[in-house]
DNA sequence: CACCAGGCCCTAT
DNA sequence: ATAGGGCATGGT
């Protein structure tokens, strides 16, 4: 099975990828639209997209959709605001320590797009509420560092097609890669995107 | 009403 | 190393 043909395939049914994937595919982004994803990111995890849009509206209707503000803003009122993507105390936490982190250690998403993949991706993989996924989906739409993000919908699709029998996280992404050849973080944004599409679609 | 959603951490084997 | 429980909301 060809990787690349798969993706294409995908492509050619699905076009560029809509909703929520139109932002995080959208190339080149602000500044503004790459603290999105970053806040999105956290926001989203074992969460339903739509719960997340209710929390980025609260997020933006009170002015609050980035990081240096979610940084000087109390946990407590930033719990209220992003209760509706759900485990909304952890999160909080998370997102709190995440936006902290970019602003403080990395000085802004600008600076922090410079830093080595290693080298950051190892920062974010050592907060406490960001794990491979969510590192990787920062790197990947936010930093467009060329990394394949793997997910639950990867996983499915592995099988699916039993395109390999390993599926840890590491060996899933070296296959993913390896297999694609060139390392293209535009075509890992729309791949990724497009296996969340069409693994949502084959669920109805 | 029951079950689910793009995760992650902690604890116990 | 790996399985299982906890975290929580709104949709279907």
């Amino acid at each position: 099975m060809d990787i690349y043909l798969l993706y294409k395939n995908l492509k050619k049914k699905y076009g560029k990828p809509k909703g929520q994937w139109a932002l995080w595919c959208k190339r080149p982004k602000t500044k503004e639209e790459i603290e999105q994803v970053i806040i999105e990111s956290v926001l989203t995890q074992r969460a339903n997209w739509k719960n997340v849009c209710y929390a980025v509206s609260n997020l933006k209707n009170n002015g609050l959709l980035s990081l240096e503000k979610i940084v000087s803003i109390k946990e407590d009122e930033l719990k209220e605001l992003i209760r509706p993507s759900g485990f909304y105390k952890v999160k909080a936490k998370r997102l709190k320590e995440l936006c902290n982190f970019v602003v403080n250690e990395c000085g802004g998403v600008e600076s922090a797009k410079k830093i080595s993949l290693e080298i950051i991706r190892k920062n974010l993989l050592s907060l406490n509420g960001i794990g491979e996924e969510t590192a990787d989906d920062i790197l990947l739409y936010a930093f467009e560092k060329p990394v394949f993000v793997i997910d639950e919908y990867t996983r499915r699709l592995v099988k699916r097609y039993n395109l390999t029998d390993k599926l840890s996280y590491k060996h899933l992404q070296e296959f993913f890669e390896k297999s694609l050849g060139k390392k293209d973080y535009a075509l890992y944004q729309d791949f990724h995107a497009l296996i969340v599409i069409d693994g949502k679609e084959e669920n109805r």
